[in-house]
DNA sequence: GCCGTTTTCGGCCCGACTGTTTTCAGTCG
């Protein structure tokens, strides 16, 4: 059959804002809730999946997306058929757009939205600020000053809340505060939980979940820490709060005996839990965030999560794997990957010195890595074309290799310091240096850092030339994407990952919280696929080194083992891979 | 609107918190 053209391109991404358009209206319109939440089911599938909607499109298959059944392969039909969707000008002629958006403003829900318009006919959040700043607000059914307050309040909070948080800023901080709460007396288990837990590379709020025999002082302890700005609501079992920076964090505190239940729903995701209790629904029993309800009525508790999985009849399954992408049915089989682990990573293959834009010297490097358990580091200091990093031309490259004899003499025969450079890839496709210097080089990785913004065809070919020159090993952050700010190249990714399959070149993780580039779902495809991946801090200081945890939990996301990564064997294979 | 080795029709998670209420509606996760 032959292949179908679209009149119009649409990414999964602009697909899924669409359904969720489509959900909100519907939502505000008052339309069945299980018809909305169809729609944001259809969303979420269409985000998360590693594969083209189009592609899958243009082969008849875009009922094999869960979620997505007959009349919502009709809507993306239209939409690539005719760059149109009837369905929705329809349902923006009968609910202002506009509206959707008032659904981001805290303590405002589809019925309010509504309201909002109906009797004050708002339309978007600048009608809705005018008639709260009027004190319109207060005098409407179930409304009063109160809660008039509480959306101004909400209002200011949405201009100021950015984006969400990178996973490398909110790590540190929720675990900082959930070690604050183990302290505290009486508390037997902090936890950070939701998708902070998973991993996730960005959060929206910090879920955290503890478990004490006595909650009261907890969380009086909690609201009143000395970084809490503000208090939005407190009780028994959950508050929730916002931090001096910014950060918003609920606490859900739980009896001991339930902290299994209690942890695992607070960690999600939301489609994990779903299918969960589907298990637990053919055993006669229901799974709540408190405990297994059995058919007589009573409750089963259990204090870890492993008891919850078992009662199920699973093992227990890592948080990063829990996003509804197959962890279950693998469980199931006894399937689950070996994740890979901080410890497997044996050796740092991209680091910057002071020859460029680092600010260590080679011996440093060498010394922090070690110190970190590491049984190599490569050096690989930028090239000259990059000018802002200071990069090596290739009389500095031989320069440096004098420093690099010198620092290996001092870290002796257990420490390896390879020589490597990251390269850059010009507007061409060429690279930085000729073949015979690249050569002479232990590592050659190969990077984009200009002209991201080409067009697809050409930023693709650009990289595929790279991949295919056989002097280099690596490709530095593939995307070129920045978190949570730039979007990273217009990349095909098939014809790229077929190149770099074909190749034997491995693809950068790259580990820094900024990048995490590839990421879960690309590293995912990756190893399917039989691409050798490699795990990167980018390095540009000491400490930097540290960022090693994000790159692996991005690859543990993507279901990668230790022999999926070249930096995770042995040195003395990875060196003779090098060499290849 | 989607989905089905329990169903092609009838489910689809539900409890905590707040505010405005005299027993509940709306929001949120």
């Amino acid at each position: 059959m032959e292949k179908k053209t679209a009149h119009t391109h649409f990414s999964n991404q602009q697909l899924a804002e669409t359904f969720r358009l489509i959900a909100d209206l519907l939502e505000i319109k008052g339309e069945v809730i299980y018809k909305v939440l169809a729609y944001r089911k259809a969303a979420d599938s269409l985000e998360h999946m590693g594969q083209s909607a189009e592609e899958l499109w243009q082969e008849n298959r875009l009922g094999e997306i869960p979620g997505v059944g007959k009349a919502i392969s009709e809507k993306m039909d239209e939409l690539f058929s005719t760059g149109q969707l009837q369905f929705l000008e329809k349902l923006k002629a009968e609910v202002p757009v506009g509206l959707a958006e008032l659904l981001q403003v805290p303590d405002v829900g589809p019925k309010k939205a509504k309201m909002f318009w109906k009797e004050l006919g708002v339309t978007n959040v600048a009608e809705l600020e005018t008639a709260a700043r009027a004190g319109k607000l207060r005098d409407l059914p179930g409304m009063g000053e109160k809660s008039e307050a509480r959306i101004l309040a909400g209002l200011e909070a949405l201009s100021r809340r950015t984006t969400r948080t990178p996973l490398g800023v909110a790590w540190p901080f929720a675990n900082e505060i959930a070690r604050w709460l183990g302290s505290l007396p009486g508390v037997v288990a902090a936890n950070p939980a939701g998708s902070l837990r998973r991993m996730r590379e960005t959060v929206g709020d910090l879920d955290i979940s503890a478990a004490t025999e006595d909650p009261a002082p907890v969380m009086d302890a909690f609201i009143h820490h000395p970084r809490v700005i503000e208090v939005f609501a407190v009780g028994d079992v959950k508050s929730s709060v916002e931090f001096d920076n910014h950060l918003r964090a609920q606490l859900w505190l739980h009896r001991p005996e339930q902290y299994g239940t209690a942890l695992l729903y607070a960690t999600g995701s939301k489609d994990h839990n779903v299918r969960l209790r589907e298990i637990a629904q053919t055993m006669k029993l229901s799974l709540s965030d408190r405990s297994f309800l059995q058919p007589d009525g009573s409750e089963k508790f259990y204090a870890t999560e492993e008891e919850v999985y078992a009662v199920l009849g699973l093992p227990w399954i890592p948080p990063e794997l829990r996003e509804d992408r197959g962890e279950i049915q693998a469980a199931k089989a006894g399937r689950l990957p070996h994740l890979i682990e901080v410890k497997d990573i044996v050796a740092e293959l991209h680091s910057h010195s002071t020859w460029s834009d680092g600010q260590a010297s080679i011996l440093e490097m060498a010394q922090a890595a070690q110190q970190r358990g590491l049984k190599a580091i490569a050096i690989t200091d930028h090239s000259h074309s990059l000018g802002v990093t200071g990069g090596m031309t290739a009389e500095d490259i031989r320069a440096r290799m004098a420093e690099v004899r010198e620092a290996q003499a001092k870290m002796g025969d257990s420490f390896t310091i390879l020589q490597g450079a990251e390269v850059e890839i010009r507007n061409d496709g060429r690279l930085d240096y000729p073949d015979e210097v690249l050569a002479e080089l232990d590592v050659v990785i190969a990077s984009l850092h200009t002209g991201l913004r080409q067009p697809k065809e050409q930023v693709t070919a650009r990289l595929i030339k790279a991949i295919q020159n056989p002097h280099v090993d690596i490709i530095g952050h593939p995307t070129g994407r920045l978190i949570p700010d730039r979007e990273g190249a217009d990349l095909d990714m098939n014809p790229v990952l077929q190149a770099a399959k074909e190749s034997g070149v491995a693809l950068e993780i790259n580990a820094n919280p900024s990048r995490l580039d590839l990421d879960d779902i690309q590293s995912r495809r990756a190893i399917e696929m039989g691409i050798p991946l490699s795990i990167n801090t980018d390095a540009h200081s000491p400490d930097n080194l540290d960022f090693l945890m994000y790159g692996v939990a991005t690859a543990r996301r993507g279901w990668v083992e230790p022999q999926h990564v070249i930096n995770a064997w042995p040195v003395e294979k990875l060196v003779q891979w090098l060499k290849r």
